[in-house]
DNA sequence: ATTAATTTCGTCTTTGTCGAATTAATCATA
DNA sequence: TATGATTAATTCGACAAAGACGAAATTAAT
């Protein structure tokens, strides 16, 4: 991509991080797309995703405190920039403005 | 992608190909996206995408007669099959579902 | 032959994908 | 109160699939 479009599973995994919201960490988004998408994926990719929608300015992270369980280790947290909201509205209005102007033709047998 | 889940590009390329749907042919789907996506793309991709879509069996497609132009030489024609429109119509319902969901938070600042 | 519209070929970059390694926390027990 | 076992979570390294382009090949009218 040129830069300036967003991947398929960059987006989902923004979508899914705008969900979360609040609790938007690596194995929290694996489980959301798993549940919400019927899905499978690995925690590896997740992570890779994150990380690279990151570096487009499309999420920001911050860590949070660890919790009081067996291996709780502290999260790293992730959050949609405005960027990366526009990103998502962008390739939503595109879309839906094709999508309206479909002939009905165009999907019969 | 696994197989299964259908790429940005290819997505677009399928809901142009549906608007267009009795002209799209390589150039047409190219000055389509420039125009409507105002977004730039060569010819080169856009044939590429196009084949893809053929071997996944998300288009199909047929060679019309040559036109009576200088260098009208025949076109390859393509038209979305039930299951590229499936295909489309399962991505667009899952995005729309996550849309729904995003708490207004998410989006605060 | 020349010119023009269109598609095909070969190559490279970016996204998508995973398994394995690492890190950092709690729990158990000596 | 250490220290080894266990667990939650992230990072690393590699490879496959999708996105992107320039140049070559094809086929038609002039």
């Amino acid at each position: 991509m040129k830069g300036t479009n967003i991947g398929e599973l960059e987006e989902l995994v923004l979508l899914v991080v705008a969900n979360l919201f609040d609790n938007a960490y690596g194995i929290g988004v694996k489980q959301e797309i798993e549940e919400k998408c019927n899905r499978s994926i690995t925690i590896s990719t997740v992570h890779n995703v994150l990380q690279r929608l990151q570096e487009k300015d499309y999420l920001e992270s911050r860590y949070s405190d660890p919790t009081p369980e067996r291996g709780g280790k502290r999260k790293l947290l992730f959050r949609v920039t405005p960027s990366g909201q526009s990103a998502l509205e962008n390739s939503r209005s595109m879309r839906e403005s094709l999508w309206k102007t479909i002939p009905k033709v165009a999907f019969e047998r």
